[in-house]
DNA sequence: GAGTGGTCTAGACCACGTT
DNA sequence: ACGTGGTCTAGACCACTCT
């Protein structure tokens, strides 16, 4: 009879869904659900914690905990590699390496990643196809003073993410999503018309207070980027 | 000189990072963590547990704690009512409602809802302005059989999403991202050109296993979403 | 000042999955 | 079978923050 957190989490979510606590209400505290429910305190804790974690609930020491009147609407998406994504899908994946150049960094790379006047780059430009159909254009770049070793990686078989998840163990990351128009150049890689709508992410990567690399991933038209929560 | 879980968890954090544990590698288990840091096992299966949900190590009972060899690249978006994201930039807000009316639910949206033949739907267009200027096209529709009290609001102050918001304390969501093309009827709203790229968000709610309401915000040309992790 | 959540402890038992 | 994480307990003290 005793209940664990996940029933005491499940029981409260469904008292709040069903507007048994209506939104902006307070919530008995701890010790009195603890009560209800004939078990700990802790057990109580980890559950309202959760739920304050998933944003139902707002808690505050003193205040008290109240079900929150906008639930935190937040959506979780995983970004993995081009590969898995790819033959999750159930398709047949390939790599492209288009061009590998090292490069000074031009102005607008540096401002981005906060890059010192005439820093190297390496320049990497590659093709990601799903059963042979064009999928997502990279347009890449790493910093060679941050990462001196891509310089000697041959990235010709296979691209330069799987490289990095392997290099780089954890890091701060800044993603950003846009709508974007197919230029001359990606309409051939991707083979759509000039003029079409891409889906574009972009994603700056820093380790360490410095930056690693800079990636610019456009996905053939029609893509979409879906979850639920 | 006790540790709290905090310190436990970015002292293996920085192991991580700093390659000291590198990707793939076991993990002391909680008994020996916590004779190293001098605590409750409680307390290391706290950390653990925590930079397990942050993606960065994996537990299987028995074979240990692993750090993952690719971090899970998972982002975290906030989607908050488009109010909430026009004044945290510090700009004015402001709502209009361009049409209102009661309709036969379409195919291609009982199709995506799931919904009977012949429903009937709730279709409402706003505008969401910020310092006068354009900011979101939003076209919903709601399902009157799940929420026939919709037929009554007056949409014409406030948005229906900060009604649904307050009618609906939690519901199933689905969610996607996407890119397109501004057509003629989305020039004039947006003040943008024909043709020009727009970031579209796409949202089906649902509540107790029924459809409540679909919606596509339009952003104006150039918009972005972003995220840090 | 006092009430609430936040955290820690030491010990216990359970659940799972590898062996 | 056995080792590991998963969870619960009963009690304690601390840290906010509201009044």
């Amino acid at each position: 009879m005793k209940a664990t957190y996940k029933d005491v989490k499940s029981d409260i979510l469904s008292k709040i869904t069903k507007g048994e606590w209506s939104p902006g209400s307070l919530v008995p505290n701890e010790v009195e659900l603890a009560a209800t429910y004939g078990c700990a305190r802790a057990t109580v804790n980890r559950a309202m914690r959760e739920l304050a974690d998933d944003g139902l609930v707002e808690r505050r020491r003193k205040a008290g905990t109240r079900v929150r009147t906008a639930p935190l609407r937040t959506a979780r998406f995983d970004i993995p590699l081009v590969r898995a994504e790819i033959e999750g899908k159930g398709a047949k994946y390939r790599y492209s390496l288009v061009s590998n150049s090292v490069e000074t960094a031009p102005d607008w790379l540096r401002a981005r990643l906060n890059l010192p006047d005439q820093s190297e780059a390496l320049h990497l430009v590659c093709m990601h196809y799903a059963d042979g159909d064009p999928y997502q254009h990279e347009d890449r770049w790493i910093n060679l003073t941050k990462l001196p070793q891509a310089r000697s990686v041959d990235f010709s078989e296979s691209g330069p993410n799987e490289w990095l998840v392997s290099e780089i163990p954890f890091s701060d990351v800044e993603i950003s999503f846009s709508a974007g128009l197919a230029d001359q150049i990606l309409t051939d890689y991707l083979t759509c018309a000039k003029g079409d709508p891409v889906f574009t992410i972009e994603r700056s990567t820093w380790w360490e207070g410095q930056a690693v690399t800079y990636v610019r991933l456009t996905y053939k038209p029609g893509h979409r980027l879906t979850t639920r929560y």
